[in-house]
RNA sequence: GUGGGUGUAGCUCAGCUGGCAGAGCACCUGGUUGUGGUCCAGGAUGUCGCGGGUUCAAGUCCCGUCACUCACCCCA
């Protein structure tokens, strides 16, 4: 042992890592989850992870904490490093981009992108500070046609449910139908009550009737319409119906209620009960200004959102002088399979992707071993040679330990034959490497 | 950012009212000559998170600090 000091490692808060069995399956479900977006046709996009800071700031107030980047040596008097930030969502940096490339893309653009994204924010189950988002959006020149509202969350279902998880709910609601409902009552900032009716899961009625009337100032018949109309809830379209009976009537409402009413018709034939109108979910206060998702767990609500995202005005059009409005959603990758690795549920996973290892008895046939491996490999094997002429006992539980499911032995002798070892019987023949079959 | 809990071997933890640092798992070697998983025998492994204080003596008590963790906030 040398004298040198160790710096002992330790995991990072909110900045998860697996294990090789464990990330083999999360490559599985990226996978998977890209062929989903593929089947309609989105194309893939990457961004830096890196946006300007103005760019990550642009739509005002932004809530999210967001890290900084700056080099080590930074020379103290060029704040020019601080200008730049890590993106703390995917949708922001695709409007900039979106503008960016505005003459090189086809309009509607429809784009999938997956990647990591950072916020500086206190992790808790769940909750990371480094993650992986899925996100799909479509953006394009003044107006969005309204079949992508509906054909998002299809596709998120369709991705979803070719997952092994837990039954979760897609909730639907729209910010006009909020916004114009808040303002048929004469509310002066309908803001305010969205966010404070977007916890109503959370602290339940009484909570927000409190916050409604305390802080934001609501009459007591105001809060009570607004928790009224929190409380519909519903599968199909009967829902619009429910909200006209509260009585309250406006343009933007009706207009909400329209693209709703759309949303929930086009999805109609999905499995019933998978994705439902829930006129509480609001999504915090995001540039959302129509259609808004929520997706979570059905037996536990509280651990988050699982996916989310929404129908955006003008994110792009801070960046260019052009209207371009967009609708995304988000499946948050790293959230969903963080619960099933804590769970125990990720079980399938292997810790290496070998199917033969090829023995080497001894250094002089080292070089049959070599040739055989390349033989399997061409024939779309994956193959591995052990690294050194050891004990077959040996070589045997290296692959035993890697999950390999079989050992290959050239010949030991010059007339000899090959042979292969099943370690899931424990079970060994005589094999030809050109004919073998698993 | 606010409040609570916890930091001892690679991992999970034990270590009572201060008195030479432990277990299980994992790891390495062996149980002879070309075969793993079981069993048996043996072995290596620690700035007791870090810094200070009290004490003859601190893993243990006190202060500070950092990290992890839980709740709030907020979100995928």
């Amino acid at each position: 042992m040398s004298e040198q000091r160790i710096v002992r490692p330790a995991p990072i808060s909110g900045f998860p890592e697996w294990s090789p069995r464990i990330r083999s399956v999360e490559q599985r479900w990226l996978d998977h989850i890209r062929r989903g977006f593929e089947r309609y046709g989105f194309s893939s996009v990457e961004t830096p992870s890196v946006e300007a800071l103005e760019v990550l700031m642009s739509k005002g107030e932004t809530s999210q904490e967001v890290y900084t980047l700056q080099r080590l040596q930074a020379d103290p008097k060029d704040d020019g490093d601080a200008r730049l930030g890590l993106h703390f969502d995917l949708t922001v940096p695709f409007a900039r981009y979106v503008a960016q490339h505005f003459n090189d893309l086809v309009f509607p653009f429809k784009r999938y992108q997956t990647q990591r994204v950072w916020r500086g924010e206190r992790p808790q189950e769940g909750r990371f500070r480094e993650f992986t988002q899925c996100d799909i959006d479509v953006i394009n020149i003044d107006q969005v046609p309204m079949h992508f509202d509906a054909e998002l969350p299809r596709i998120v279902h369709e991705v979803l449910t070719g997952l092994d998880i837990p039954a979760w709910t897609l909730n639907i609601n729209n910010r006009k139908v909020l916004q114009g409902f808040y303002e048929g009552l004469g509310i002066g900032d309908p803001l305010a009550v969205i966010r404070a009716v977007d916890k109503l899961h959370k602290i339940g009625a009484d909570g927000v009737r409190r916050i409604l009337v305390d802080q934001v100032g609501l009459s007591a018949e105001q809060a009570s319409a607004c928790l009224d109309l929190a409380r519909i809830r519903g599968t199909d379209a009967s829902v619009v119906g429910e909200v006209a009976k509260l009585g309250v009537s406006g343009e933007l409402l009706s207009t909400g209620l329209d693209e709703l009413g759309y949303v929930l018709d086009e999805l109609a034939d999905l499995p019933s009960g998978s994705v439902v109108a829930d006129l509480s979910i609001a999504r915090g206060l995001d540039y959302y200004t129509g259609t808004v998702y929520e997706a979570t767990f059905d037996d536990d609500p509280a651990y988050g959102s699982i996916c989310a995202g929404g129908r955006y005005e003008d994110l792009a059009g801070q960046f260019i002088r052009r209207r371009l409005p967009g609708v995304g959603i988000s499946i948050g990758l790293t959230r969903i399979f963080a619960k099933l690795v804590a769970e125990g549920r990720i079980t399938d996973g292997r810790f290496c992707p070998t199917d033969v290892l090829v023995a080497v008895p001894s250094d002089e046939r080292r070089g049959d071993a070599l040739a055989t491996a390349a033989v399997l490999r061409e024939r779309g094997f994956n193959t591995e040679v052990y690294h050194q002429a050891a004990k077959i006992g040996k070589q045997i539980q290296y692959a035993s330990k890697k999950g390999i499911p079989f050992v290959w032995f050239p010949p030991f002798k010059d007339e000899g034959a090959h042979e292969v070892k099943d370690l899931t019987t424990g079970e060994q023949a005589e094999a030809d490497p050109v004919t073998w079959r698993r």
